[in-house]
DNA sequence: CCGGAACCTTGATATTTGTCAAGAAAAGGT
DNA sequence: ACCTTTTCTTGACAAATATCAAGGTTCCGG
C-alpha cells in the first residue's frame, strides 16, 4: 500500500483547504503508485508524457540531449515536487526530454483526464494547481533573469543560496549542466569560492 | 472612451467561452484605461507593481539594471500581452524591475483584488488565466532550455523563428539584451547569418 | 575488500563572447 | 531639410568559458 500522506499534506498546504475523507479516498483511487529504480527512465525523448508524477521519495532529473551528445538538465525533482514534461503532458506532443530517476524513487502518477476530473470535483486540487502555477511562474522568471544577467560564478552563488541541498544530493557535473556551464568550469569556480 | 474590444476578443479566444453583455459591462467597470507616452515608465525598481496592464496598442519592455549599469530585458510586451512584474503583483513585494513604454502605449489596468473578484464572478476570466498560466509555463521552459543549451547564435536563430516580428519592432541592442548577449555580438552574428 | 565505474580536479589550449573606442548609418524632432 | 540623438557596425584586445587530456578520488556492486 502506497503512502499518500505526503501528497495530502502537500495539497492542504498549497491550497490552505482541508481534505475530507471522501476526497482523500477519491485521490487514492485516481493516483497510481509507481516505483523507479535508480537510473530507470520515467520518460524518454519522442514519447508523449502521459503522466505527471508526484515524488514521495527519491530524486529525478529532466534533461535533453543535443546533437553533440551533451546533456542539459532543465529540472531536478525530489520529495514534494511534480515531475514530467508539462508541454507534452498538456498538448500530447512528443517530448524532447528524458526524465530519469537519480535514486530509487516512489511516485504517484496522474493522467491529464484524471487531473481534470479532480480539479472539478475537489476544490483543494484546483487551488493547489493555481498556487503551483504562480510559484512556478515566479521561479521561472528568477531563473531566466539569472541566465541572461549573471555570470557563471554569480549563477552558482545564487543557486547555492536558493537550493543549498542540491549540492548534497546531486553530483557536481549535473549541477553544472543545470547551470548551463561545463563541469570543469564549475569545479574551478568552487575552488575560487573557497579562497574568497 | 477606451476600446475594450481587443480585451474581450482575447478573453473569449483564450477561454473558449463567450462573454455576456453583463460580463462585458463588469469588465469595463473594473479595468481602468491608461496611456503611456514613449519612454514613460509603467513600473520602477523598488515600487510595488499594483497593476497588471493589458496592452491595447503599443509596446513595452521589462528590464533590470545591474551594479555596472547594464540593462537586462526579461520580457517585451505588445498588443494582447499582459505586462507587469508578476512576483511583485502577487506578493506585494518591491519590484526589481522597470517597465517602460517603447512606443506610445494604451493599456487597461487591473489590481490584484479586482482580478480576484473577476475570477470568481466571470468564468471566462478564470479560464483565460488558466490558459495564460499554461502557455507561460511552456514558453518559459522553452526559453530556459534555450538559455542553458544553445549558443548565442542558436538562440538568435531560435528567436528569429519564434518571434520574427520582434526584429521589425525593437532595436537590435534590446534584442541582444533579451538574448543575454552584447549588442556587438548580435551584430556580428547577424553578419555571419547573411553569408551562411 | 576488491575492481571497475563514475566523479572530480587540474593544466594547456581553443573558442566564444565581452569590452572599449571610433565612426557610419538611421531615426526622430522641430 | 537639418541637426541631434540613437542605433548599428567594425576592429583590436581582454576576459570568460569550453574543450581535450590525464590523473586522482570516491563510490558501489559483487
Amino acid at each position: 500500500m502506497a503512502d499518500f500522506t505526503p501528497l495530502f499534506d502537500y495539497i492542504e498546504k498549497k491550497s490552505s483547504v482541508t481534505l475530507s475523507d471522501d476526497e482523500r479516498g477519491l485521490i487514492m483511487n485516481k493516483l497510481k503508485p509507481k516505483k523507479l529504480r535508480k537510473r530507470q527512465f520515467f520518460l524518454q525523448e519522442g514519447d508523449v508524457c502521459k503522466y505527471m508524477g508526484f515524488i514521495i521519495k527519491g530524486a529525478t532529473r529532466m534533461f535533453s540531449v543535443d546533437e553533440r551528445g551533451h546533456e542539459h538538465i532543465l529540472h531536478f525533482g525530489m520529495e514534494d515536487w511534480w515531475v514530467g514534461d508539462y508541454e507534452s503532458f498538456h498538448l500530447l506532443t512528443p517530448s524532447k526530454y528524458y526524465v530519469e530517476a537519480l535514486e530509487d524513487t516512489e511516485m504517484l502518477l496522474i493522467t491529464s483526464e484524471q487531473l481534470n476530473d479532480m480539479v472539478r470535483s475537489i476544490r483543494a486540487i484546483a487551488e493547489m494547481l493555481e498556487s503551483l502555477g504562480r510559484g512556478a511562474a515566479i521561479a521561472n522568471n528568477k531563473r531566466m533573469h539569472a541566465a541572461i544577467s549573471l555570470t557563471a560564478e554569480e549563477r552558482y552563488e545564487d543557486l547555492a543560496k536558493t537550493y543549498p541541498y542540491f549540492f548534497n544530493r546531486f553530483p557536481q557535473n549535473m549541477i553544472a549542466s543545470y547551470l548551463g556551464i561545463s563541469p570543469e568550469t564549475l569545479s574551478r569556480i568552487r575552488k575560487m569560492a573557497l579562497k574568497a
